[in-house]
RNA sequence: GGAGAGGUGGCCGAGUCAGGUUGAAGGCGCUUCCCUGCUAAGGAAGUAACUGCCGUAAGGUGGUUCGAGGGUUCAAAUCCCUCCCUCUCCGCCA
């Protein structure tokens, strides 16, 4: 959520702000009028109550002092008072409710840093590294759905039949190779982060503090008959970690890693992607995430865009890193890189990780802040966060880049340690 | 799933089954100061968050918050309803 004063303090910001994230301009002359004529009523109210109270007050003393005879005067001149405060209430709520509600689902403000625009097009690519078209042989140009499903270690028939589309189940070797990339995922930050294992099921308000709910209900699995939520990543509740907490500046930056299965329903993508492991119901995925003081916020986004890189990298895949325009980040996010894993075989660009700095916006939902050393009151914290290693995607890049002519898959050496012995996955017989 | 007991400030813990200067006794902790050769002990004061308005600020002045949300009342930590969480016993279970 974007902060409700900045609408009256400084409303020039957040207009500019939100028009280069798609949001209307007559949209916000509402949100700026609600926030107006809520804080007025606000006033109103407060005032009344004030009285009411006040009265309380003294016919409290008379029945103290055994008077309590001579309060009816002052009784009915607080009931008529309550009337009109309730009047005034209903009011003032009506119009608190319709503004939290908008407030919840406006995007938070862009970085000045994040490039201006509107769609895919826009966004900026940073860097390409490993790239060579020249280096890719026949092959190398077999999608993971036929080269792993004639290996036996991808089988996304029977996935099928025992979920429905989109769904997957890997094999042996290829099962074992995804519990790798995991290990390997979760090893490479051990020094830094504090490994956790969260629950993967959440409520409404864990879901509403990251910022899918309200607005992306139809993306999220859930269980009607309890009000739960499937985690459609481990942001979710590591984010929900500090909820409603108030942490002290030296326990910044606070830096936890966990994981755990992501759930999309993938609603709006329909038909897209639908080949082998692009897009999933279900899929593995080992999540960074930090919270930071706003000084510190930069440089761990950058530590952040460090370490999901370095594990593609020492991968050995190909990659490129995208600086996402206004328009194309995520509801919650002031500025996102992307990093995208070239796979020759479906010859795309897959992405593999989003690498967000949300500033306070998440916070102010969940409503985390620190105390600041030697300061006063409290400071809503930053968070950030990104995938450190987004399993099914880097498992198809790996099967399709590191196939050999016969048709067997060579390991890179980082996972070798994971993965019992098996430095290659045997061609077909 | 059944039965019972609870949820109060940074922490412990009164207050609730007589509704009224109770934002909340007392203690611990913390901060500042005094005392002491140092430390310990002792003494004094201060010590919740969010938020509206006024003020450059220090601060002043309203409102809200005693698990959450509703209700009763002039007035709710205290009474009523719903929900959440914790603990104990029983049942079930990896």
């Amino acid at each position: 959520m974007i902060d409700p004063r900045l609408l009256r303090s400084d409303p020039d910001l957040v207009r500019a702000g939100l028009i280069s994230r798609g949001v209307s301009s007559s949209t916000i002359d509402e949100l700026i009028a609600l926030e107006a004529q809520g804080r007025t009523l606000d006033g109103e109210r407060d005032d009344v109550r004030a009285q009411v109270n006040a009265l309380s007050k003294q016919i409290g003393e008379l029945h103290r002092d055994g008077r309590g005879d001579e309060a009816g005067e002052l009784q009915a001149q607080s009931r008529s008072l309550g009337d009109a405060e309730k009047a005034i209430d209903e009011r003032a709520t009506t119009i608190g409710d319709a503004l939290r509600r908008r407030l919840l689902e406006l995007p938070n403000l862009p970085s000045p840093d994040a490039p201006d625009g509107s769609g895919e097009d826009a966004n900026v690519v940073v860097r390409i590294e490993g790239f060579d078209e020249g280096r890719y042989g026949e092959h190398h140009r077999v999608p993971h759905w036929e080269s792993a499903v004639e290996l036996g270690i991808l089988d996304l028939e029977r996935a099928a039949k025992i979920s429905g589309a989109m769904f997957v189940l890997y094999r042996g070797r290829g099962a074992r190779l995804q519990r790798a990339l995991v290990q390997f995922g979760l090893d490479r930050n051990a020094d830094a982060f504090e490994e956790v294992r969260p629950p993967t099921m959440v409520r409404t308000d864990t879901l509403m503090s990251t910022g899918q709910l309200p607005k992306f209900a139809d993306d999220a699995y859930h269980l009607e008959r309890d009000d739960l939520w499937a985690i459609p990543t481990a942001e979710v509740p590591l984010t929900s970690l500090y909820r409603d907490e108030v942490l002290a500046e030296t326990d910044l930056p606070v830096r936890l890693m966990a994981h755990t299965s992501c759930f999309r329903r993938e609603a709006g993508s329909a038909g897209r992607d639908t080949r082998g492991l692009l897009r999933l119901h279900e899929f593995d995925k080992v999540e960074i995430l930090a919270y930071a003081t706003p000084d510190q916020a930069h440089d761990m986004h950058a530590e952040l865009l460090r370490r999901a890189e370095g594990a593609i990298a020492d991968l050995g895949l190909p990659y490129r890193i995208l600086d996402l325009c206004t328009g194309d980040l995520g509801i919650s996010s002031a500025r996102t890189f992307d990093i995208e894993v070239y796979a020759p075989g479906a010859d795309r660009w897959l992405e593999v990780s989003s690498v967000s700095w949300f500033s306070d916006y998440q916070a102010r939902r969940a409503n985390i802040r620190f105390r600041p050393t030697g300061g006063k009151g409290t400071e809503l914290v930053h968070t950030l966060n990104g995938s450190g290693l987004a399993v099914p995607r880097v498992w198809a890049a790996l099967v399709e880049t590191y196939r050999r002519a016969d048709g067997s898959i060579e390991i890179p050496e980082v996972l070798h340690p994971y993965m019992g012995g098996t430095t290659v996955i045997p061609g077909p017989v």
